[in-house]
DNA sequence: GATGAATGAGCTTTCATTCAT
DNA sequence: CATGAATGAAAGCTCATTCAT
């Protein structure tokens, strides 16, 4: 958008320092003037760019394309198993990669009405995805509870706030820090459990 | 703490105008004037009684006594089944009953690092309860994945974060309220397949 | 409006504050600061009592019922020229007591859509009462130009523009300030010798 | 001034873009980058030419030369009604020739000093100009007010304020817009009343 | 000369906290 | 103790002006 090479580059100086203020102190406790501090600009230069600190969120969740989260519950193979463990394997690495807007998203979706509908439209596509998964399960004979869409959204609930405690807060008191893998494997583990469980015995 | 009968209920009047006002609009969003208002108070008064926000948030955390939620996890009887689903009801409707504190101690320990502590170490005793029930389950031969504190972890996650979606915030777009039954079966279904699945075969 | 009797001794003193200030440097310099300061308040005061500059403006101007200035024009006895001179006299009077209010009113009628509606009401109210008189005139026999309403316009600016020279700005350079009656016999004469001239000749 | 034919367009840009700028929203709400904008040109350029929008003022204030104004009063011939309604009509179009400039100016009058004690120059040609003619029309016999200086300051004043009113803003509101003769007329009509009144009888 | 990005001073506004009554 | 007004420290934001290209 803006037009000269040295407003491009300021631009992504700007996003680039928000990422980081947002990741290491909270899209609240962020002021504008940390991040035109952190981007190595003066606060009014900000102002070239973005009306306001929820612009500038919103023009990181732009580039996010919410739906970078989703497509990963969509390549699942033969294997169920794989194919929920490549699908965790998505979410976790692209919830890192993209640390900063989940945490202004959500942040922002406890205060601002707007934020919260987009935060809740990123949610319900994950739980869509996960309910998908299940309604294949019951194809293959598993059972579910009465209600698969809750199913799905513990489910979701479960992915989600894994990676928000392990990735954006401390993690757990005393316990170490999971690996990669090891992440992975308890989404995985939890998620294939739930879906995969009891099949209806073939007669 | 305040010595004349007036003096304790205004102090609860604040209390409970807090709890209020941090349910439907959030702790951060809460001015002390808002909780003033909503106690008819005045806003001098609040402060014969607390330092600030925070130690308000303080004293209603320790009334809160953050042990009871874990209790829930501890009365488990012979059934492992019954047992996670009586754990379920007692986090749900304690997740209710509590709504204010929980939503004031999330939204605090993303700012303030005393505040997280003490949120991490909520959880934390979350995640042991369930983990005891992993051990149990092991003992009664199920097998687990290899770090059975962070299937813990995970399962811990999913009953925080599906409370939070349902109870505070306005739970998943087009997708209908559960029935209080309905929420603790989905919650126990998630807990329960992970822990119990795949019996190792008795010799 | 203010419960108190200090808030009310408060808010009395921005209103004198604004109006030495307005009237001295003008409501465009004027600062908010420079109101709070000659209030004795702090700048934060201010706005326990009003949202900002312009609302302060409203609170002046409410309590002025521009009705004041017309008035002034109703009570015409029986000798038309005392008539007009008695006008002039109380429009002059009142324009100088609540100067800072014109001044304003003015000032802001330049920026602000909805105070130049204000403004223009105010001289369209002064408009219609010298029309009256004109047609009064008619009645009597005496000839007017083609637009007797231009006329009244006409008349009108004069007067207005007479108070502001002498009155808000410094006078005319170069000449002796005039006392009172000076100042209403000049008004009074262009107003009277505009409508009362050239009488129709009876036959 | 500059040199170049290439800057000499782009100062006309500024000059020309001014007036439109000026006459539409105002002195006072024009942005050195409304005017840029409007000039085609970048903010920045503007600095080449002018230290700041008073010293642009200044220049186009410069070129209209306020004598402009004066000279109309000048040209009278031997009907003193025609003389009166010939300056009317200079004055009325001059006024709407130069509406940006008059707009600057007062607004500018306002708050700076010096255009302030130029303002007031500009009338004050224009009143020695009324009273000139009122010397003219003692001369001839025609009895004055006490004070032949302020008669003709409060003639100046309605003329200005008259073509404040219906060429500046937007007019008097429920009143037909005036063609250019009624407007001249109404302006002569209360001129030439205010100064040819009441006679001397000749003895 | 021209451009548009960068700067920072200046002002507004908010609100937790204090204080006089 | 209660009240509500007063305070002032933060931010936010605007825009004239400067500067590197």
């Amino acid at each position: 958008m803006p037009p000269t090479p040295k407003g491009r580059r300021t631009e992504a100086a700007f996003l680039d320092a928000a990422r980081r203020v947002f990741a290491e102190k909270g899209y609240f406790n962020a002021k504008i003037s940390d991040i035109a501090q952190a981007a190595g600009k003066s606060s009014g230069s900000f102002y070239n760019y973005y009306e306001n600190k929820e612009e500038l969120l919103q023009a990181l969740l732009d580039q996010f394309s919410s739906e970078v989260l989703v497509k990963s519950f969509q390549n699942q193979g033969d294997d169920p198993e794989e194919g929920i463990r490549a699908a965790a394997r998505v979410y976790w690495h692209t919830y890192r990669e993209y640390l900063a807007e989940m945490i202004g998203m959500f942040q922002m979706s406890m205060t601002d009405e707007s934020f919260n509908a987009r935060w809740r439209e990123v949610r319900s596509a994950g739980v869509r995805a996960v309910l998908a998964g299940i309604h294949a399960a019951e194809q293959a004979g598993y059972r579910h509870g009465p209600r698969p869409d809750l199913l799905a959204s513990a489910i979701a609930a479960m992915i989600d706030s894994f990676c928000w405690t392990w990735l954006a807060t401390g993690g757990e008191p005393d316990m170490p820090t999971p690996t990669d893998e090891e992440a992975i494997e308890a989404i995985a583990t939890v998620w294939y459990r739930s879906v995969y469980y009891d099949p209806v015995p073939r007669a």
